[in-house]
DNA sequence: TGACAATGAGACAAGAAGTGTCTTAGCGTC
DNA sequence: GACGCTAAGACACTTCTTGTCTCATTGTCA
């Protein structure tokens, strides 16, 4: 996707940027000294300036994310122990995020925009395309599409306001959770265990 | 001092801005809403804004610093042992300053000019004020001025760049440097041991 | 060597943000 | 009810930031 090693460099120059000021206080000047590029530059890699740079990093923070879950989801057994698998991981992804909990804490407005309201169709939208391959062999695609969204929803809303009652990080609380209120709905639809 | 409880919640909002953004990103603003004081009223305490407060924040946080030194150094035995753990406790706090270490790492011009240039003469007044009456019954007033500039000067140019041949924190390191290049120069004008 | 693309440096205008001062209205205290 | 203190916000002013430009320099190919 992005080969040009000084378009990651500037990107990961956003992403420290914004780790150590803060979204609102961050200047495109100050990402592209910190990438050791121009500011001419940095607008001929991203022509739009701060919104579409910012946008690439999103961009490129969620395909990460998901590459990483995917890798985590290789060895799953059956459908049942992929959905449960998916869930802890993401869980435990976003929990250990030092980025994201940073965000959340020096922006919480924005952040939470990106998590909820404006970022959600993306979300889901990303989560699909890595993760329809994996539930392909148990649902027709149109199924997996609404699995996917709805444990997307799901996850990161349990993250956001932890349960008293369900913890996704949590193996046999994940289990249950998957039992109860996720496989029913998508019974039905099986193509094979 | 400061006697407002406004004022030092002021401070404290300026020194954790501060330490949250660096000098260069914080704002009167970020510092009013921290203290949640209006902006109006934080000119009022601070006439003059930004500079004035900064400079407010500087003195107290130097006053913080050698009220703690001088607790430190209330049970010393004779003069080389003030000296020692004079050096000694200096170098602890400074390496353990947080703020000075978050300052240093986000503006190192600004905080090195408070350290050498431009804050230095101020430093070194301070410390004369507080630790002039510790060596006051070992040196005549003059000499114990000399002293505390010179100590004040190797405290920090140690702990700026710190030496193969000597640790100031550490007690062999610290006694040894004093009894081979400090004692000797104020032996002459010592009135008691 | 001579085109070529990519870059850094910096000028520039437009807009946004921050600053410092001021007025006004609200609050509790005496 | 006068007093002092404050938050809120209007204000003109300055500084910073942005996005676009041009131009000189660099390294790469032919």
């Amino acid at each position: 996707m992005n080969l040009d090693p000084a378009e990651l460099r500037v990107l990961d120059a956003a992403k420290s940027c914004c780790e150590r000021w803060g979204l609102a206080k961050v200047t495109i000047e100050d990402i592209a000294h910190a990438a050791g590029v121009s500011r001419a530059t940095l607008y001929r890699m991203f022509p739009g300036g701060k919104d579409v740079l910012f946008e690439a990093l999103r961009v490129r923070e969620l395909e990460d994310f998901f590459t990483r879950l995917s890798a985590h989801l290789d060895g799953a057994g059956d459908f049942e122990d992929l959905l449960v698998r998916c869930v802890m991981h993401a869980t435990h992804e976003l929990r250990s995020d030092q980025h994201l909990s940073l965000m959340l804490a020096s922006e919480p407005g924005d952040t939470l925009g990106q998590l909820t309201v404006d970022g959600l169709p993306r979300i889901i939208r990303v989560a699909t395309v890595f993760l329809a391959p994996l539930v392909d062999g148990y649902l027709p695609r149109r199924e997996g599409a609404r699995l996917v969204e709805l444990l997307s929803r799901l996850v990161i809303s349990y993250f956001l306001a932890p349960s008293e009652h369900v913890d996704l990080g949590e193996p046999d609380s994940a289990r249950t959770f998957i039992q109860t209120f996720v496989l029913p709905a998508f019974q039905p639809s099986l193509t094979r265990s």
